[in-house]
DNA sequence: AAAGAAGAAGTGGTCAGACCATTGACACCG
DNA sequence: CGGTGTCAATGGTCTGACCACTTCTTCTTT
């Protein structure tokens, strides 16, 4: 057995000793035994439990804080020992941002999937968006608006814009995915940023574009929001790819 | 800092030894000094280069594996160490899974993402497939065909249709995550699959719905494939989750 | 000189034990 | 009753020993 079987079938027994630590918590949390909120046993105690070291119960905990199902704190009582906990847009983000870094997710997929996501993500906002949330998004177009941008601020601006319309959608995956594959290409994204020469004209199209569908979901327009959100994309990733300044395409990872 | 920043930003110093090894991985790879099919410094060396403990190391590696970034094999030589590796589908369905199990995605939403990714799929699988591909759905709709089929393999069957469609889309990051999301349900499906009354009638309704989807997909009628595949999903879960006979909803997750 | 066997070296996997910092619970004192 | 100090329990970290596996190197035999 190898790494690819963390999390192996109940018809196989884990083969590390980590392993049975993971399939542990994984029947635990499958037969409800488990809950969020609720605390694992400490390690010392897992580990004469499950008759492995505590190093591999360690191990086990790591694997499980990397999926964001857990979280560790030290101290006595209810402040210490790992807990069950719903962090699954972090471990999402983190996972993909590594993948599209080593290249498994070449660019163009995941303006594909992007599109898919977040047009879904639109038009769930312009149903359920409360004025709390279309405030967020209002105010990260507020920032964007200051002609001295950064192109670094900007960046963090324009995601946290997209994340706060994924929030507004009201649809807990939807809001996960959708924050994850926009953050996932922060890095790539800004790199473009930074090497573009039309920064200004593209970058008032970026700001018209963001408010065009800011407006949309606010009237709650949603098949206008959607429609809108796909030319976005796919207009701003075709300029940051195409720079007539740098005579050809910067290209995104290939495979 | 707390088990929330596994991934830290490189302005601020990580906290915990075995982050040290977690910015350095990230750092390598960001900079193109890791890439698929390198190897990790073995971890008594990467201990050494980092000032940290073995079990630190093991611990980040633990981390990375859970996120599918990388492998390891005990032995000499090439066959042994830490390679990097392209694993993300695994990772993808296992955090899903989790999270899924522990009602951190109500099932209603993860209904709704499958739809605009399963749409995208077929839409792409309509433009993008080989008859090799066809081929490994067509087959799991032969599998499903079987009258005296148990539902437990029918639900795999099911899963392995959806995952083949998703795999002939010619995208990686819609493979992987469609396919995840897929795998995510698949323990709830095969409750809901296991419970219902009316399973002869549903299980018909099914076979046709794949059946008319593989069709569409295969004379690149991409528009009619999204349709179809929307209208099977929402329809099947519906299905599931109202049974007449036991007179109300089985629900899902209510958050 | 070439081939095969044995040993060494290096790899991740596992464990035990020691120690650290943090936190809450409990006991004691005013 | 409130404040302080101590203790126990928690995760965090490190060290060192040993294991099984795999490849590489050295030695022996043909």
């Amino acid at each position: 057995m190898d790494a690819d079987s963390l999390q192996p079938s109940f018809a196989e027994p884990p083969g590390r000793a980590f392993e049975v630590v993971l399939a542990w918590v994984d029947a635990q949390i499958l037969s409800g035994d488990l809950a969020v909120g609720d605390q694992l046993p400490a390690e010392r105690e897992l580990a004469r439990l499950l008759n492995v070291s505590r190093a591999a119960v360690r191990e086990a905990v790591r694997t499980l804080q990397a999926q964001g199902v857990v979280r560790s704190s030290v101290g006595a009582g209810a402040a210490g020992g790992t807990t069950i906990n719903a962090l699954p847009s972090d471990a999402l983000t983190r996972l993909l941002r590594l993948h599209v870094a080593l290249a498994n997710f070449p660019h163009e997929d995941v303006i594909e999937v992007r599109v898919a996501l977040e047009r879904l993500s639109v038009r769930l906002a312009a149903q359920n968006a409360t004025p709390e949330q279309l405030d967020v998004s209002q105010k990260a177009i507020d920032v964007m608006a200051d002609p001295d941008i950064e192109r670094e601020a900007f960046n963090d601006a324009d995601t946290a814009f997209h994340v706060a319309l994924a929030a507004a959608a009201g649809n807990r995956l939807a809001m996960d995915t959708t924050a994850a594959i926009r953050e996932s290409m922060r890095l790539p994204i800004l790199d473009r940023f930074r090497h573009v020469h039309a920064w200004d004209d593209i970058v008032e199209d970026l700001r018209r574009d963001h408010e065009a569908i800011q407006a949309a979901v606010t009237r709650g327009d949603a098949e206008e929001a959607e429609r809108l959100v796909e030319t976005h994309i796919r207009s701003a990733w075709h300029a940051l790819s195409y720079d007539v300044s740098a005579g050809g395409w910067l290209g995104g990872s290939e495979r």
